[in-house]
RNA sequence: UCCGCGCUAGCUCAAUGGUAGAGCAAACGGCUGUUAACCGUUAGGUUCUUGGUUCAAAUCCGAGGCGCGGAGCCA
């Protein structure tokens, strides 16, 4: 009777023989000996084909392998001697080969980012996308299931929309029955619609943004985690969005280590991470922005009003161990929902937490404006078209409530957990501006 | 939209106006309970395209294409 199972299972079939189904991922071979790397998608195995144990066919079929040949392989499973995994001895007739692989474009060796994304169906193959994607199926896995158990609702937004959430420059049009719609840039207006009506809702999918970026950090389709509340202020969303960031880094540390390993990440630095997270006011960033520029030698002083750019958030990052929540930002460089400070009219009801290690925003959010006139103003004022946000102002006219949520980039916080330095890797197919091949 | 860097063997790179080379991969051989194994041999080239300068261009100049990094904007 053949037993099968798969690598991650392994270790409950020592000393007995199992059959493998999987690829070759690399291989040693001597005159007596072949080392045989054996990936099958739950992990690697090293199978020894040692030429005193099997007849003539098996060995020369294992010479016949080449990297990521199909296979089905049969052995003993036995520790190895040296190190503290487990491997197969094979026997005769043990190697039943599916496919010899010709040609195989990637090597063990070095290869740059270009030549590794234009053969990423391929790439996914290989070690370190393998890891990194399971950590991103595992932190959708802890949201998802943090927010479950925290009562919220999944709540899927649509992704066409008739307008613009943040304006509208950075939309992608789509013919729609003559129409033009847009693909969605957040589902967090139609997520408040959503809140009204349960409570606690939480959208989670895709949004796209033509945004015309060229860096590791931004994509033109990335998936979003969008938690809206009703009868919620500004400081009960400092207290979500920490207790869900630590949730998550619990259950990464907690369910990837191997995967941690493979990518080599220092993981004490999320170790380190504690609550309560740091509350900085824009005002104090501004300050201690402008000490950390003169530290760096920078003399062009941070002005009070403007955004912050990306130097300056890997600067202030960089400078705590902890995430850090910037808040109360100026009005005018915040989106038009976003609620007005009622004690200080220059400021917003807003807040970003940047991640550390220089890793900067991943989280965008605030509490939402809620007065229908200060709304229908601020539409005006941002050159929106008021006829394609009727429903939403709806939400205003009909038990409007203080009221908000955040939007959490997931790629964005895959990287920071995995210690990557581009977002590209952190989902299996990225797109970017001129790249949606393959 | 703007700025910077790059494009040479299948891959990663070298050659700084004067005969295009190495490592890896491939093929063949050797050696070893090997860990990106190692050693030897062989083969592998329209130097992104295009126009120019020059006795001579991978190298200098112009135009274009593609890639990467960054700014702005954002998650």
């Amino acid at each position: 009777m053949k037993t099968t199972t798969t690598i991650d299972k392994i270790a409950g079939f020592v000393d007995r023989e199992v059959t493998l189904s999987g690829w070759l991922y690399n291989k040693r071979e001597s005159k007596k000996l072949q080392f045989l790397q054996i990936r099958d998608g739950t992990g690697i195995i090293q199978a020894i084909v040692s030429i005193k144990d099997v007849d003539e066919e098996t060995w020369s079929a294992g010479q016949s392998l080449t990297q990521e040949s199909s296979l089905y392989i049969t052995g003993t499973v036995s520790k190895h001697p040296k190190r503290d995994e487990y491997e197969l001895q094979v026997k005769s007739g043990g190697i039943n080969i599916i496919q010899v692989t010709e040609d195989y474009p990637i090597t063990p060796k070095d290869h740059g980012t270009g030549y590794l994304f234009e053969h990423r169906h391929l790439w996914l193959r290989s070690q370190k996308p393998w890891a990194l994607l399971r950590i991103r199926s595992e932190v959708i896995q802890a949201i998802r299931t943090f927010f479950y158990e925290d009562g919220y609702l999944a709540f899927d937004s649509p992704m066409f929309t008739p307008s613009a959430v943040e304006g509208t420059t950075t939309l992608f049009n789509v013919d729609y029955f003559g129409e033009t719609a847009f693909l969605t840039q957040s589902g967090q207006l139609y997520g408040e619609a959503g809140a009204m009506a349960h409570r606690k809702i939480v959208v989670f999918g895709p949004t796209f943004r033509a945004e015309k970026s060229k860096t590791r950090r931004h994509l033109t389709e990335f998936w979003m985690i969008e938690p809206e509340v009703a009868f919620f202020d500004l400081e009960d969303n400092f207290e979500l969005m920490e207790r869900m960031t630590m949730y998550v880094i619990e259950w990464v540390l907690d369910k990837c280590r191997k995967e941690l390993e493979i990518l080599e990440r220092d993981t004490s630095l999320l170790e380190k991470i504690k609550l309560p997270f740091i509350r900085m006011h824009y005002d104090d960033a501004v300050k201690e922005l402008n000490e950390l520029r003169k530290k760096a030698g920078i003399n062009e002083e941070f002005e009070w009003g403007g955004d912050l750019g990306s130097p300056d958030e890997t600067m202030l990052t960089e400078a705590h161990e902890n995430p850090i929540f910037l808040h109360h930002f100026p009005r005018e460089i915040k989106a038009f929902y976003m609620a007005p400070d009622p004690d200080d009219e220059r400021v917003s009801l807003s807040v970003d937490m940047l991640a550390p290690e220089g890793y900067g925003e991943i989280i965008g959010g605030g509490q939402r404006a809620d007065d229908e006139k200060y709304v229908i103003e601020q539409i005006k004022k941002h050159d929106l078209p008021q006829e394609a946000f009727e429903w939403f102002l709806d939400l205003r006219r009909y038990g409007t409530n203080p009221h908000g949520g955040f939007g959490l980039g997931l790629e964005r916080l895959v990287a920071w957990l995995a210690g990557v330095q581009s977002i590209r890797g952190c989902i299996p197919f990225p797109r970017t501006i001129e790249k949606v091949y393959p």
